[in-house]
DNA sequence: ACAGTAACACTAACCGTTAGGAGTTCACAT
DNA sequence: ATGTGAACTCCTAACGGTTAGTGTTACTGT
């Protein structure tokens, strides 16, 4: 149970809601590179700093909230069923995530994206940071003794299937097709002597 | 036989190398967020819009002639000896890459390159460029008749042991074990019912 | 020679981003 | 209650990368 937030809190929340949703809606309007912070700060009745208060950058305003993708990855990880082997679980949870971002209601968001090359390039470093937080849950997995060279290796190529699959014209076709090869890849680093247990 | 280039583009490359090499010195001088275009333009006795004319960004300033990385990894697919597999080619050519990026010679802009996230994140897209066009060659050799995915998803994971093998201690021993995995995603790939010959 | 044009310069601005400093609102301890 | 400090926001001004507009120079092909 959390206690119930301060007046402050609530408002800061407000604001960077607010924020949030001038922007999106600004973006999809006109498009992203046709909107200056300005124009946001000035529609959502806030100074151009208050913005950049809330948020690190331009580019981020429009993947407030994806933050979480973060952390389902590392969830994915640590709070699998014991015993359960690693690439079934990043599978379920790639596949989950593709799929939502395919849902009708993120399509117009998606487009913009992909129309801005600024927001492509910051989505690909976002995913590199994604990338390095998954390989360190991986790395920490003790049933799972593979060399830091294997993890953050397995990592890439995660991120690099949902990165793909996003793009693919079947999705689910080509997430089955790639972690087909990631779990061979996986396969080759497990260590030799192991039980016969598959993780 | 290029005919004799004419003095205008002799006058062009040399202020294109005059302000690269100006560009460069400066950065390694002072690092690269500590000059500006204006100083390199200064410098270079140049219009800032002449620096802007030749290169796209101030980041492209520093991998001047790096674009040759692209030509190398293509190359190593289209040029490489009649049914040699593609895995071991492409590996060569990334280790080739690797150890000239820790060459001696090399190392101080290497360093700068690490200690700059504007620089870091312009390379990395720069292989996602890359990524691309070696895709594109894989997926057109028909020694390798692979779908699309598995093109797309084999170069991807070779960028990332570039990438991944550079950061790493010692990237020898990193290559090698990436390579391994790689060669085992690349496995799986291969289509039923083919000859006996691994490409 | 002459016209066309590529390369370059200059100015002035746009845009994202940040620093500095001041004002307001809230949380909390007394 | 009230004072105090911290958090939030505002405003102004600037910095640095990048581009548009407009000439000017100097090479090229005829």
């Amino acid at each position: 149970m959390t206690v119930s937030p301060g007046r402050r809190e609530r408002k800061k929340a407000a604001t960077r809601q607010k924020i949030a949703d001038t922007a999106l809606r600004l973006f999809l309007e006109r498009g992203f590179d046709a909107v200056g912070i300005r124009d946001v700060a000035a529609e959502a009745d806030v100074a151009v700093t208050t913005v950049f208060s809330h948020f690190a950058s331009k580019e981020a305003l429009v993947f407030e909230q994806d933050d979480d993708f973060e952390q389902r990855l590392t969830q994915a990880v640590t709070g699998r069923a014991p015993h359960e082997p690693l690439i079934p679980a990043l599978r379920r949870e790639i596949q989950s995530l593709v799929r939502h971002c395919a849902a009708d209601s993120a399509t117009p968001v998606w487009r913009m994206i992909d129309e801005s090359p600024a927001l492509r390039e910051y989505e690909e470093s976002m995913r590199l940071r994604h990338a390095e937080s998954l390989a360190t849950a991986i790395a920490a997995d003790p049933d799972l003794s593979r060399t830091t060279t294997a993890c953050r290796t397995i990592a890439r190529f995660v991120i690099d299937a949902y990165s793909l699959a996003r793009e693919a014209a079947d999705p689910d076709a080509a997430l089955d097709e790639i972690f087909r090869m990631i779990e061979a890849a996986w396969a080759v680093t497990r260590p030799s002597g192991s039980s016969t247990v598959v993780t």
